[in-house]
DNA sequence: CTGTTAGCGCCTTCAT
DNA sequence: ATGAAGGCGCTAACAG
């Protein structure tokens, strides 16, 4: 009972024009010269029919899909899922649509990049990967197709948008300093990676503005997983004494994973220790204590890489790093004054 | 630097003949008959220039663009994400790709679904919807492509891929009463929605069975969301004597929230309460207590709809409604004897 | 077994 | 201001 879809040529008919005239009606960027009653005429017609192009032919026909490719390597962590978000968001406003794809693991790096990208179904990649810089960056590079990194860095790639890592860490650190305490530690990120380097910088510089001494300061790399958290926070409580008196971790990942540890150790959060992570999500009003966190703008990350691409795509904009400040703290339950 | 993209014209030049005949051995779905000297030519000269073809170009001739569309309602649900990576999954070892769309809360419904269908974009949708079922069948109807749901079933939506729900119920219910416990509480779903329903259903049937009344046991509608289970939580403590000793929680993040009221409330878990849940997910042993859940195959409900999904459009599959059993239980710190 | 032909639906010079 | 014509890259009859 459904009707044939119908194209440009069906439209052109009903408003009695030529095809060629509805097209430019109705692709309509530039102030095409056409009178303005036929120019309703055709509106009229189009919506009468419901038209809607053919992305297909359009695609073809203009090598442009208005279609971006988001390349992640995890969905369940609620910092790509939210970026993820944002960038739909974006890329909805401006006319796009998001093709997902896993990085497969195991496979040769950059494989799900080269499909889409080399089959012409996408404009543009976003990227956030975890992988090592060199083998990345040649492999996106070898697509041929603009692209944009979430959440990292990279030497020699010059489109970005990150976090002000160090920033963040500050703000957190401040806020475990300006409760009191002096014996902090730091549940580092990778300390090869961009991310994790900033916040261990930050983390420093916040201790040497309090007047403590950075070097001194425990720091033990614990990833982005509640493993490493946990293992990390073990050798942390293991290293001997004096114990700190409050952790910063470099995300909420790591930090609950540090909570179950320091649960089973029999301390009392934030009695026996404060907990501060980088990064707000629901979970972190889930765990027990309710985590003090640092909020980060992930959702708008994705919307200013989305739109990044699409400047770069449309030949627009020029790139560059976006750096975007974090939005602020968010005090819960897990940070207070020192016992001692 | 980058040479021109090589298409069907440049292989058939390299090998030396027509560009319809290195079509159909690249094509080479069915044993067309092809000279196997010309064959391995035409595919060496294929591989030497890297041939990739063009996916619009295809995509226009055939109008199947081996991409289907996923529509979530959020990203950040570990249901929803650890679904689309399964889709993605079984999509990718078909040779689909994934395009992605949130519902457009706040436009009019399946407003996500028509412009991926309507504009040739995909070749079906797998749906992961919250909406009641009148709209949303009839827009779904209305795109004209072949549909999935995942996660829910419609009056009158002959395919989906569904927990059995009953089964789940009964699996986390039956260790409840297997530790010994009798006052059992429900904090539901959704009760109008079939999940809701079939968890409730299946939580009185598991009563039932160990001899208790079902209809005496409080039930407490409490939605899938963190604050919807502190709610319900917050009611059954109100709820006067006699408290029950467990409850059984629809979903993972219902009980998480759930966990927060009885922290407050001074209730020990598992101590003064048993606290077990459907779904698991890597929250589920972030909080404290760690959560005794149901682990539940939310990423083969992808696959499986996505299996189904390119079956239908393949017109090899007749889909029906696929109802998937539980995995098993995972017993963590959540659950134990009554105290009493 | 292989080449020829004819579009898929659209955009875009080039005329008029 | 509008129409005519060509072709994006590919596949699928139809010839030969």
């Amino acid at each position: 009972m459904r009707r044939r879809k119908s194209g440009l040529r069906d439209v052109a008919q009903l408003a009695g024009v030529d095809v060629s005239t509805v097209s430019r009606v109705l692709t309509g960027n530039l102030q095409q010269r056409v009178s303005s009653e036929t120019r309703t005429r055709i509106l009229e017609a189009a919506k009468a029919l419901d038209y809607q192009p053919n992305a297909l032919a359009r695609g073809l026909r203009t090598s442009r899909t208005a279609t971006l490719g988001i390349v992640v390597p995890q969905l369940d962590n609620p910092v790509f899922s939210s970026a993820i978000r944002g960038a739909e968001l974006a890329a909805g406003r401006l006319a796009y649509s998001l093709l997902i794809a896993h990085r497969d693991s195991g496979q040769r790096i950059g494989g799900a990049y080269r499909r889409l990208a080399e089959t012409h179904r996408v404009d543009g990649l976003l990227v956030a990967s975890l992988d090592s810089d060199r083998d990345l960056l040649v492999e996106l590079r070898g697509t041929g197709v603009p692209f944009v990194l979430m959440n990292r860095q990279a030497a020699g790639a010059a489109n970005a948008v990150v976090l002000d890592n160090e920033r963040a860490a500050r703000m957190a650190v401040g806020h475990l300093v300006g409760l009191g305490h002096r014996r902090i530690a730091h549940l580092a990120g990778r300390l090869e990676g961009y991310n994790g380097q900033g916040r261990l910088a930050g983390f420093r510089a916040a201790l040497a503005e309090a007047g403590l001494d950075p070097q001194s300061a425990p720091v033990e790399p614990a990833g982005y997983s509640v493993e490493g958290g946990a293992a990390a926070m073990q050798r942390l409580l293991a290293s001997g004494e004096p114990q700190p008196t409050a952790v910063f971790a470099a995300s909420l990942i790591s930090a609950t994973g540090a909570l179950g540890v320091l649960h089973a150790a029999g301390i009392a959060v934030p009695r026996g220790m404060s907990v501060v992570a980088l990064h707000d999500a629901p979970v972190a009003s889930m765990v027990y204590p309710a985590l003090t966190t640092v909020r980060t703008p992930t959702q708008e990350m994705g919307e200013k890489a989305a739109e990044m691409l699409i400047g770069l795509i449309r030949g627009e904009a020029s790139g560059g790093t976006i750096v975007l400040p974090p939005d602020d703290l968010v005090v819960r339950a897990s940070t207070a004054p020192p016992a001692d």
